[in-house]
DNA sequence: AATTATTTTTTAAATGATCATTTAATTTTA
DNA sequence: TAAAATTAAATGATCATTTAAAAAATAATT
């Protein structure tokens, strides 16, 4: 019981370590002394809890896909319609404990590494795929279907276009402002017209 | 006259070598000898004409901008009014000569990189700068400007989605139907209703 | 409680591999 | 003949990872 604790602390400090790390350096550039440093641990003890490098990346990730899918479930929760579901998806990705410039960063050293990695890759697809279906669910009811997977190419394009552009800015981000600017592009997407004009 | 030539020619060689080895193992993993091989030649080559790897990537990054550069000019040319304009941006990046799975995974390795190197962080920061100016230039005859900029991040941040996304998959891309899905999302920015509804 | 044994955790130091980069010499080109 | 281009081999650094030993925490035994 104990014992099972301390593993799962010492997990969590180190993931924590990695992405402040991470943050600061780049994932490839810094060193396994330098993400241990953050927390007055040394290298070693991150390969006696993960084996590796690349499994600390991997669970790093699964640490960030956990809180995403976390934080969805509870903007979910409290959201009665499609719409409002639609929205719930954008508040989860921009959510203040979410979208922080340390994950931002992260994620874009993750994309850049899944092509070369099978498990990397898998790990992008299933929350991928994730992803999709929830769009898919609420636009289902609201977008007739020719349109559909155009607009849901549109909106998933752009989450992930705000994470990249806060990794490469370092001034400090405005997560009110990203969620009120992603209900600016629902709207857009649910007020088209769908007629055929040009 | 010829010894600049050569040196040109080598010069682009190196720089498509870079291109197609780092798309097959990401930027980082892939080694100098594996660059050269890509052409037949030798590592100590590269050096000889881009003094080191990260000068390489510098090289090949300006080399994109200069054909992305070329293709909107291309695009800019044949376009008579605002609205033809915005399809040229859109069009330009989409267009089959420069919208490839190598350089959408250039692209991305360029964007992990950036933060952690003040040379490469320029450039990004030029072409974001171009970029921006030329949606902004566009968008104030077509949207209000309370709007404007939340349509311009819209648009520009799809726009690296859309890489961001090439860069991951390993399907065969369809310029054309990036293209036509950009024009609806761009009928969408321009058909929104500016009200103020909710 | 105190002591001893056992397991878990931590680390300093060694290992080993990998590469980018240099060098010094050779080949090619002009 | 001189300059430019190329390369094989050497260099040198950097690190992730292993190892072997110590320290700390836990459990067992008296």
């Amino acid at each position: 019981m104990t014992r099972k604790k301390i593993r799962d602390i010492r997990h969590e400090e180190f993931i924590v370590a990695a992405l402040e790390a991470t943050h600061k350096r780049g994932f490839h550039a810094v060193t396994m002394s330098e993400i241990a440093a953050e927390i007055g641990a040394t290298a070693a003890s991150i390969n006696y809890y993960f084996g590796s490098k690349d499994q600390l990346m991997f669970e790093t990730m699964r640490h960030l896909l956990r809180i995403l899918g976390a934080t969805y479930k509870q903007h979910l929760e409290v959201a009665l319609n499609p719409k409002d579901r639609l929205r719930a998806i954008f508040d989860a990705h921009f959510d203040p404990r979410f979208f922080t410039p340390q994950h931002c960063s992260f994620w874009v050293q993750f994309w850049s590494a899944a092509p070369y990695s099978a498990h990397l890759e898998r790990l992008h697809q299933i929350n991928q795929s994730r992803v999709k279906s929830h769009f898919r669910a609420e636009l289902a009811s609201m977008v007739p279907a020719p349109f559909r997977e155009t607009m849901r190419r549109i909106l998933q394009s752009y989450l992930d276009g705000v994470w990249l552009s806060v990794a490469q800015a370092d001034r400090d981000i405005d997560p009110r402002h990203a969620r009120q600017e992603a209900r600016a592009l629902i709207e857009l997407v649910l007020s088209a017209e769908f007629g055929g004009s040009n």
